[in-house]
DNA sequence: CTGTTAGCGCCTTCAA
DNA sequence: TTGAAGGCGCTAACAG
């Protein structure tokens, strides 16, 4: 055990300890498969390894290489429990990839760039991108660009949610999931609906939003009938946005937020305004976060299946390139519970 | 605009462009501000490498410097809105000192030495270990020595929750603050308790479970009076626990569960056995999870500074090592909501 | 099967 | 102020 004081230990005082060449040390402690060394030097090497706490350089197996392991994992907030979720998958099926994540918590879209940029100087194995998408074409440009940056230097590439640019994708299905919501709270019996359409230039909630519309028309439900208000992605935005609504002109038996959080804040909102539930409104999110599962009532929601989600994007990205893009679905599933009682025939509130 | 076509864009190539030497335009790019450079130089650098698209080689730049500006952070579950609070307070404040976070999800404490191996190769300016600490002895010595490792080879490093090495430490109240409860508890009129206790191993629970039984006796409730039931440290850890009291001996009027997570599952567990809430018993949890500041009844709780706590970590590592381990405390603060209720004298049910 | 050696891209003395 | 050159730790030819 002649162990270094201090500084960190290199393959070079392996090999030394061990009585072999840096090379032998490689090929025991890092070789690919292929090369084999004798039984007795390989027993030497893991041994100086062990009594040394050898421990690889990777940033200088990274320069050797060419190429790191490492996957880079851009959220937009990694508090919120949609994408902590996803990030749970991606960096589980990491594990099984011995690929390890580098994540990042962008907070605003536009900033996405600019930690591609970061990211590209990792030179990661790939990169995963599951921020939100918006209508913001030049912004959505930008993104593109600093991706095609970041696949001709190598990486591999994926994009969770939409399919908005020519690049690999985890597609949620966002727009079908919300139609088969709308379609089963009118067989419930539902006639009229509020939708918390969460911010306008947001995709993820436009996609909702035209879903449940065209789920809604599927049955015969026409659109003057459905009032839509916009607001925060988020708990408050959905308290908010549910509380003008009832100081103003609520004229719907049930309400779609078009995510839990929205759905709680909503409920919230109506608990706060006296409205008892969930007789007195129906309420239906998107998304089945399981921190909110145990909610009263027990929310009605689409199920997305998150980790899946993030494993998915991983695979894809751990799958050699393909020449053009591929497309990975997932599917949504309507989940009622107790928000969304069922309705006699013509008891659809009229507020 | 001479793009090379493929491959990796290096500073010879900007340098090239721009007409001067490697070292010129290391100096514009990445030089530590003491070096100065000639202004039409510096420009022609900065035009060409942006013209090339160009991004240092952080995996070089670590080898050439010795060191990464990776913060590696070691958390039990990201998917757990506990881990991923004080992971977003982590990432936020290394966005202010430039570093960027590497993530592990570890899932059992038994691998986390094993991920501070891995860690360890990726030469990290420091490391976060926000993993939960238990009475295992022979693991805690693992998890020392690996740390110890670490810090030998020149990183920084703190521990979250527990001082139980001689390492830097952001301490969480637990102990402090389950007293506090206790002691509103009893002020509220509760006399008899029932506490959801989590894992014996686990010191989070331990903690919370002896501050609470020294609230208790702080104000004469003798502990003859309180049932202690223990069970996983989850929402369904929190459901069995409860179903189980429910359907043996319960002798309570109040419920401590030892997080939030598990109080939602004993809500559930009361009313899927028909209990009032919160007339028919009282809940209490522990860490203010945001996301189910909406349950109803809302949740008396003990709040954490969840993301304080992360940022307070990454501060600590990145303020100049100091001889001897620092300590820096966070507050927990009781919020009572509507969970527990204030009983009339000698109301305490007898179950 | 093992050892020798030339880079990988960058930073940083050291000279000029 | 600028340029030339050594070396960081490792891998992957290439010889032996």
């Amino acid at each position: 055990m002649t162990k270094r004081s201090s500084g960190t230990v290199t393959l070079m005082d392996v090999a030394r300890q061990a009585g072999v060449s840096v090379a032998t040390a490689s090929r025991v402690l890092n070789g690919n498969g292929a090369r084999q060394v004798r039984a007795d030097l390989t027993d030497r090497v893991l041994a100086a390894a062990a009594a040394l706490d050898y421990s690889a350089n990777t940033p200088a197996q990274a320069m050797a290489r060419g190429r790191t392991n490492v996957v880079g994992l851009l959220v937009h907030d990694i508090a919120d429990p949609f994408f902590s979720s996803i990030a749970a998958g991606v960096m589980r099926a990491a594990e099984q990839h011995r690929g390890i994540v580098m994540m990042y918590s962008t907070g605003r879209p536009e900033r996405e760039p600019d930690y591609l940029a970061t990211l590209c100087g990792q030179r990661p194995h790939a990169v995963i991108v599951a921020g939100s998408r918006t209508t913001d074409r030049a912004l959505r440009d930008r993104l593109g660009s600093q991706l095609r940056v970041l696949e001709e230097a190598g990486a591999r590439v994926a994009l969770i949610s939409q399919h908005v640019l020519p690049i690999d994708t985890v597609l949620m299905e966002n727009r079908e999931g919300a139609r088969l919501l709308a379609r089963r709270l009118v067989e419930l019996g539902h006639r009229r609906f509020a939708v918390l359409a969460g911010p306008r230039h947001l995709l993820t909630a436009r996609d909702r939003l035209a879903g449940f519309r065209a789920g809604l028309a599927d049955l015969g439900v026409g659109p003057s009938r459905t009032q839509v208000a916009y607001g925060e992605f988020t708990r408050d935005g959905g308290y908010l946005t549910m509380r003008d609504l009832l100081t103003r002109d609520l004229r719907a038996g049930c309400v779609f937020a078009v995510n839990d959080v929205m759905a709680v804040g909503a409920i919230s909102a109506l608990r706060d305004h006296g409205v008892p539930l969930p007789g007195g409104m129906a309420v239906a999110g998107f998304d089945d976060i399981a921190t909110l599962r145990d909610v009263t009532p027990s929310l009605t929601t689409v199920r997305l299946p998150l980790e899946e989600v993030g494993a998915a994007a991983l695979e894809l990205v751990m799958r050699p390139r393909s020449d053009r893009p591929r497309l990975r679905r997932v599917r949504a599933e309507v989940v009622v519970r107790d928000s969304t009682p069922a309705l006699g025939r013509d008891q659809g509130r009229a507020g």
